[in-house]
DNA sequence: AAATGACCCAACCGCGTGTGG
DNA sequence: GCCACACGCGGTTGGGTCATT
C-alpha cells in the first residue's frame, strides 16, 4: 500500500502549534478508525480533539473519507468508471464531488487526480485546452468509442450486466446519459442539439451552467453504460478527422491491449513527428 | 549504477455555504 | 440581520516512485 510506504518516512512530519501535518502514521490511522467505530463520524473538530489525535478536524475528515472509510475503493479505475467520469465531466465540469456521488466507492479526490493526470495530460499533448469544446469533441470522437469497446469487452469477459449499471440516487439531481447533451449519444453526430465551431465540426451543446439546466434532470434513475449504441463506433473509427495532428494507434484496437484492470490513455495516441 | 525527469496521489489550503445562537 | 463555527468543495503542492538516459 502506498500509504504504508509513506508511513515509514517520518522525516516529513511537521508539528505546528502542537498539530501534526503530513503523512499519517499507522498509529494515527488506527486511532481514528477506532474512535469513529465507537463514536461515529462527523463533528470533525471535536473528534480531532477528543480522539487524542494531534490533527485538525479537516485533516481527520479527509483521511477518513479519502482513505480509511471501509467502502472506499482502492486501485485503478475500470473502463466503466472512466467512461462515466468523461460523461459526467462533460455535463458538470469540475464538480468532482458530484461526479463522485455516481461512482460508488470512489472519492472526489481520486477522480480529480485521474482527470488531472490522465485526461489533462492528453489535452496538453494535443495542445488543446481540456475545457474547450474542441477537446470535448476529441473525447467524443476518439476516446469514448474506444472506452465503449473496452466496456463491451470487459462486460462480456468479466463484468456482469449488473456491475455495469450504476444506480443513481433518486433524490439527487440525476445525469441523463441518453439525453440531448450526452457525449456518447452525440457520437452519432445526428443530434439536433449540436453546434458548429469554426472548424465546421458538429459539437455537442453544453450549457454554461449545466446545473441550472433542466435538460440534465431526468425521470429515470438508472445510468446504464451498456445501453449506449455501440454499432456506430465502427463508423466513427473510419471517419476522417483531419483537424488534429495525431492519430490513434492501431495497436489499441487490437485484442492484445484489452486489460481488465486498467486502461491507459497513453495507448490512445500516437503523435506524428 | 547513478542521475534526471515525469508521473502519481495523499494531503494541505483557501474559500464558499449552511446552520445555530 | 449578524456572527461564529463546522463542514465540504475545488485547486494546488510536496514528495515518493517509476521510467528513461
Amino acid at each position: 500500500m502506498r500509504a504504508a510506504k509513506k508511513m515509514d518516512t517520518s522525516c516529513n512530519e511537521k508539528e505546528l502549534d502542537g498539530l501534526r501535518r503530513g503523512p499519517w502514521t499507522l498509529d494515527e490511522d488506527n486511532l481514528l478508525i477506532h474512535y469513529i467505530n465507537c463514536h461515529g463520524e462527523g463533528r470533525w473538530n471535536s473528534l480531532a480533539k477528543c480522539s487524542g489525535l494531534k490533527r485538525t478536524g479537516k485533516s481527520c475528515r479527509l483521511r477518513w473519507l479519502n482513505y480509511l472509510k471501509p467502502d472506499v475503493k482502492h486501485g485503478n479505475l475500470t473502463p466503466q468508471e472512466q467512461l462515466l467520469i468523461l460523461e459526467l465531466h462533460s455535463k458538470w465540469g469540475n464538480r468532482w464531488s458530484k461526479i463522485a456521488q455516481h461512482l460508488p466507492g470512489r472519492t472526489d479526490n481520486e477522480i480529480k487526480n485521474y482527470w488531472r493526470t490522465k485526461v489533462q495530460k492528453q489535452a496538453r499533448h494535443l495542445k488543446i485546452d481540456s475545457n474547450s469544446k474542441r477537446f470535448v469533441e476529441v473525447i467524443r470522437q476518439f476516446w469514448l468509442p474506444r472506452l465503449l469497446e473496452k466496456v463491451e469487452h470487459s462486460s462480456t469477459s468479466s463484468f456482469s450486466t449488473s456491475t455495469s449499471t450504476m444506480e443513481v440516487d433518486q433524490n439527487n439531481s440525476i445525469p441523463q446519459p441518453r439525453g440531448k447533451e450526452s457525449l456518447t449519444e452525440n457520437m452519432n453526430s445526428s443530434s439536433s442539439n449540436c453546434s458548429s465551431d469554426s472548424t465546421g465540426i458538429m459539437l455537442p451543446y453544453f450549457p454554461e451552467n449545466p446545473l441550472k439546466s433542466d435538460n440534465f434532470f431526468v425521470d429515470n434513475n438508472t445510468f446504464d453504460v451498456m445501453s449506449f449504441n455501440h454499432s456506430n463506433t465502427q463508423d466513427l473509427r473510419s471517419t476522417d478527422m483531419p483537424i488534429l495532428d495525431f492519430q490513434l494507434t492501431d495497436d489499441w484496437m487490437s485484442n492484445g491491449l484489452v486489460d481488465d484492470t486498467f486502461w491507459s490513455t497513453d495507448e490512445l495516441w500516437q503523435f506524428r513527428k
